[in-house]
DNA sequence: TGCCCCCTGCAG
DNA sequence: CTGCAGGGGGCA
């Protein structure tokens, strides 16, 4: 899935297309992609037709559409999700010039759209997930804190109390784990996925093998801004697109043209000019340096 | 704290 | 054909 800073890209790129926006019908084209906490099918026609939506937020890898009404839809893109918002025909000629993009013109939906969001203006939202990992929720707004997956998370890392010191905290029954699984782990950072936590690893100089319990409080310093550095990055390159990601205008991002070390396995160093290698770490791939992390 | 699995599609 | 892919829940 995209991680933190892709989902970050969607939720910027999102905020200024549909807030206010009121939504008007909800296909559902693959019923497993929409349900409800308990797997129930939700009454979308009672629930959530006429809603406005109020406000746009992220956690960790999870995006929140608040709804008038008290209802809060939960998206997660896992793998290979996509949000694509496709303004109206009229919004749509004034935006472009009367050229559409290939990503904007009417090829959607596309195979792998799984729900489409119909707005009152005729703009549509597209939930596409190849690999159907995907899912969306609806829950009650005031009722977000008890949902599992959240109570569950880590400090978010670009936020102001995450300090190396709650890092090393939040990380301290994981002593016996590779430092690269471990902040992966969405209980001691929240957000940090594959690709960053690799770069995050480079940016500390840290071989993404040490066990967390060898490491010593520079190398924790180096490594919480390692984390915080690479997922800035992310975020000003507009994400990483390896294959399936894009953002709400459904365009890719280029973080990885960017990147020190995730997917340049037998490529050059930046830093130093040796190669990069790849290996294999809790069933993930991982690049690093080996001149550069120690 | 490690596997298996949920899926689809693409590269080798 | 096999293996691999931005995730993570459920299981022993």
């Amino acid at each position: 899935m995209p991680e933190l800073p892709e989902v970050e890209t969607i939720k910027l790129g999102l905020s200024k297309k549909i807030i206010g926006q009121k939504i008007k019908t909800i296909r559902i084209l693959n019923p497993k992609t929409f349900q409800d906490s308990d797997g129930k099918p939700f009454d979308f026609a009672q629930g959530l037709h006429g809603k406005v939506v109020l406000n746009i937020w992220r956690k960790a890898k999870v995006l929140g559409i608040d709804l008038e009404g008290n209802l809060t839809l939960l998206f997660h893109l896992k793998m290979s999700g996509q949000l694509i918002y496709i303004p109206s025909k009229t919004d749509h000629k004034s935006f472009i010039g009367g050229h559409p993009t290939p990503e904007m013109s009417g090829e959607m939906p596309v195979k792998s759209t799984r729900v489409i969001f119909e707005f009152d203006d005729g703009s549509k939202l597209y939930f596409n997930d190849q690999r159907k990992f995907g899912w969306i929720r609806v829950v009650k707004s005031s009722e977000l804190r008890d949902q599992s997956f959240l109570r569950k998370l880590g400090p978010e890392p670009l936020e102001k109390g995450f300090t190396w010191k709650t890092l090393k905290s939040s990380i301290v029954n994981h002593k016996s784990q590779p430092v690269k699984v471990a902040i992966m782990d969405q209980s001691v950072v929240a957000g940090v996925g594959n690709i960053y936590a690799s770069e995050a690893c480079f940016i500390a100089g840290i071989d993404p093998r040490t066990k967390v319990g060898e490491l010593n409080d520079l190398q924790f310093k180096k490594l919480h801004q390692g984390i915080i550095q690479s997922l800035k990055a992310g975020i000003k390159y507009g994400g990483s697109t390896k294959t399936h990601f894009v953002n709400a205008e459904g365009k890719k991002g280029y973080f990885l043209d960017y990147a020190f070390v995730y997917g340049r396995d037998q490529d050059i160093c930046k830093k130093c000019g040796n190669l990069i290698h790849k290996i294999k770490l809790g069933g993930r791939g991982t690049y690093f340096c080996a001149h550069c992390q120690h």
